[in-house]
RNA sequence: GAUCCCGUAGCUCAGUUGGAUAGAGCGAUGGAUUCCUAAUCCAUAGGUCCCAGGUUCGAAUCCUGGCGGGAUCGCCA
């Protein structure tokens, strides 16, 4: 017997129990055990409501009789886990023989390799995208949370038994990096990251910033200008023939204004700014592949990956494979070529091609060459997936992106359903909420985007400050170690302690806590756990016969909480996989380690202090726990520390 | 206007394949340290599960209609 045997043979043992009460196989199929929601009430229940109509009797009193079969089943069984099985009420309750449970559970827990790993039924190969930054600022908040889901996904599939293929696309082409290649050919004063001592993304970003300085300044003169007052007079004329303002604007005209300049900034850059101009010639050269142009582009985007990789490193995530899409944004030309063949796609009059969504109950169409011939992001989606299904033989093909990019995501799936039917069911959208602040967005222009090398230095400060607090004969050496491993653990816990789907609001100010439902909480059960083993000197090796005999001896509440909360591991990381979701693993490692603590603060379970099997029973569970503990704080990107 | 996501304790969130008394952390209040690390543990207070109908033996969970918040709906990414 083990843990993933324990409930197909509970399954068991209640459809021939229901079978000897008449009961078909598929109506005994539909009934679920679950958990009772007292640990006294049993180890599992069966709800018997469901039999009412079936038997034409009460839920109570079937429950007893289906008690009494389910005794009578168990009998004849060679399996003594199974204690009691009583009805309580219109519930049939099991109850496990603690030692015995105790025993299949450590047992497994110590002895397999990677306890909970290979759990999946089905073992396939994913391929996980994640992150795809752009090059033309440093990463923030956001995208650490899409990072470390991404990373974290991966990890948990590979470790239930998934081959996983983590790549990244990074959108190193476009207007935007433009920009910064025209801030800094105007200000850069052959500056380069290495002589002002910047980090290449933010030294790159730096100049992103400049030039959208640059373009208001630019766009705030041009507000005197006629052209302004004539945009504006024509946009007064439309709102008032549409109803929406009076004639006569009185105190109001000045606010209107600058409502109207306020949203009137984008389209200003696509006509009338001089700035505009020299980002769209800049990428029309760049696009005519101009020598200039390059050579400044290559370098500008080196010097942003180099910074990349450092956060990358940081935070624990690596790439098998990183897709730039200045080397795939044509890659989707064949399959437009393809669904036209098809009939699939259209051409319109200008000579644009696009998909028609109504042929998958759909509004609208979806544009996929412009009218120029050139691409859109969606053509290179459709490119790069069937150049990845190509090359490998995926089952799985996973995005992470942010949940403003849900609509994208459907489109790209549907249309990749109607032209390769073949992948149907192999495409998934992993969105997250969006990351706020308390006050909403973050946004760049009022400052209030939160930095990721920024947030992770200010992280490990905290938790340096919280070392130092406690210790004073540290070497520093020591205290980086620590702070960084528990600083980087506060972090990582708490982006994955929501729920994917889960809109984060996270204040800076009050910043990540260190106490309660935290990575250093969980930090910190570890490290207490491996005290004990200090204390002892080191773990001693109890096996055999006198492990059995140990493990046999435990049974208090506070030991079975233990030993049931390792027994779900299994489980869990089984859902995890399934639902893509790390917050599974959080939520697991929280409540284990909190099982723990109320055991290691009881006097009765001071291990060092007892003796015989019960002391061995004990040093056994504490293993089990640390080892699961680190197994589980691997997956998500934490590593553990022997002392805090 | 349409579509999608969300609405649960003062705050931040679990629970949403229908099941027993709706949970956790933070914050509040009180307690535990001669004892394996107090970044801990124990206890108390705190709820019209947004509202109204419906389905069901049973609804925070499913359905319908509202209300509130967010996102998206481009020859942008």
């Amino acid at each position: 017997m083990n843990i993933e045997s324990i409930d197909p043979f509970l399954r068991d043992v209640r459809d021939a129990a229901l079978a000897s009460l008449d009961v078909s196989e598929a109506t005994a199929e539909s009934l679920d055990f679950e958990r009772p929601p007292e640990p006294e009430m049993g180890d599992r229940g069966l709800p018997c409501f469901q039999l009412a109509p079936v038997l034409k009797d009460s839920p109570p009193s079937i429950a007893e009789d289906l008690a009494e079969a389910m005794r009578e089943v168990l009998a004849d069984r060679d399996e003594i886990l199974v204690s009691s099985v009583d009805a309580q009420g219109p519930y049939v309750n099991i109850t496990f023989e603690p030692g015995r449970l105790a025993d299949i559970v450590v047992t497994q827990a110590l002895t397999a390799d990677g306890f909970g790993s290979g759990s999946v039924v089905d073992p396939q190969e994913w391929m996980v995208e994640f992150s795809a930054p752009n090059t033309n600022k440093p990463q923030h908040l956001g995208h650490v949370r899409n990072d470390l889901i991404g990373e974290s996904v991966s990890t948990i599939a590979e470790f239930g038994g998934h081959t996983v293929h983590r790549v990244n696309l990074i959108n190193d082409r476009g207007i935007h990096i433009c920009k910064s290649m025209v801030a800094y050919r105007k200000d850069g004063d052959g500056e380069t990251p290495e002589s002002t001592g910047t980090k290449g993304d933010h030294f790159v970003g730096d100049y992103y910033v400049r030039f959208n300085d640059l373009l208001t300044e630019e766009y705030e003169a041009w507000q005197q200008t006629d052209d302004a007052q004539q945009e504006f007079d024509a946009w007064l004329d439309e709102e008032r023939r549409a109803g929406r303002l009076p004639d006569d604007l009185g105190e109001q005209r000045p606010q209107l204004r600058e409502a109207f300049f306020e949203g009137f900034r984008d389209e200003y850059f696509n006509t009338y700014s001089d700035l505009g101009d020299e980002a769209r010639e800049m990428l029309r050269r760049w696009e005519a592949g101009d020598d200039d142009v390059r050579r400044l582009w290559r370098t500008m985007n080196d010097w942003v990956l180099e910074g990349f990789d450092e956060t990358y490193e940081r935070l624990g995530v690596e790439f098998e494979k990183v897709y730039f899409e200045s080397d795939t944004y044509e890659i989707g030309r064949r399959v437009v070529e393809e669904g036209l063949d098809q009939g699939i796609f259209e051409k319109t009059a200008d000579g644009a091609v696009r998909f028609d969504l109504e042929r998958v109950d759909m509004e609208g169409h979806k544009i996929l060459l412009r009218s120029d011939g050139t691409t859109v992001y969606m053509t290179q989606d459709l490119g790069t997936a069937l150049e990845r299904f190509e090359e490998y033989e995926l089952d799985r093909l996973i995005y992470v992106t942010g949940d403003e990019q849900d609509y994208h995501f459907q489109v790209l799936f549907e249309i990749l359903g109607e032209l390769y039917p073949e992948l149907d069911g192999k495409l998934r959208h992993l969105s997250y909420g969006m990351v706020d602040l308390p006050e909403g967005k973050m946004k760049s222009r009022e400052g209030t985007v939160v930095d990721a090398d920024d947030l992770m230095d200010e992280m490990a400060k905290l938790a340096e400050d919280a070392i130092r607090e406690r210790y004073d004969d540290l070497d520093a050496a020591e205290i980086d170690r620590r702070s960084e491993r528990i600083g980087l653990a506060a972090l990582k816990y708490y982006m994955l302690d929501f729920n994917p789907r889960t809109n984060v609001k996270f204040d800076p100010k009050k910043s990540i806590d260190f106490q309660g439902r935290t990575g250093p909480y969980c930090l910190y059960g570890y490290a207490r756990v491996q005290s004990i083993g200090r204390r002892l000197g080191g773990w001693p090796d109890i096996g055999g016969d006198r492990r059995t005999d140990a493990l046999q001896a435990l049974g208090t509440d506070r030991e079975m909480e233990v030993v049931r909360h390792l027994s779900d591991w299994p489980g869990r990381i089984r859902e995890a996989v399934d639902e893509l979701d790390p917050s599974e693993v959080t939520g697991y490692l929280f409540e284990l380690v909190k099982s723990f603590s109320s055991l290691y603060n009881d006097p009765d379970h001071r291990i060092v202090d007892l003796e015989g099997p019960r002391r061995d029973g004990l040093i056994l569970l504490s293993r089990a726990v640390a080892d699961t503990i680190e197994l589980g704080l691997d997956l998500i990107g934490i590593d553990t520390l022997e002392e805090m």
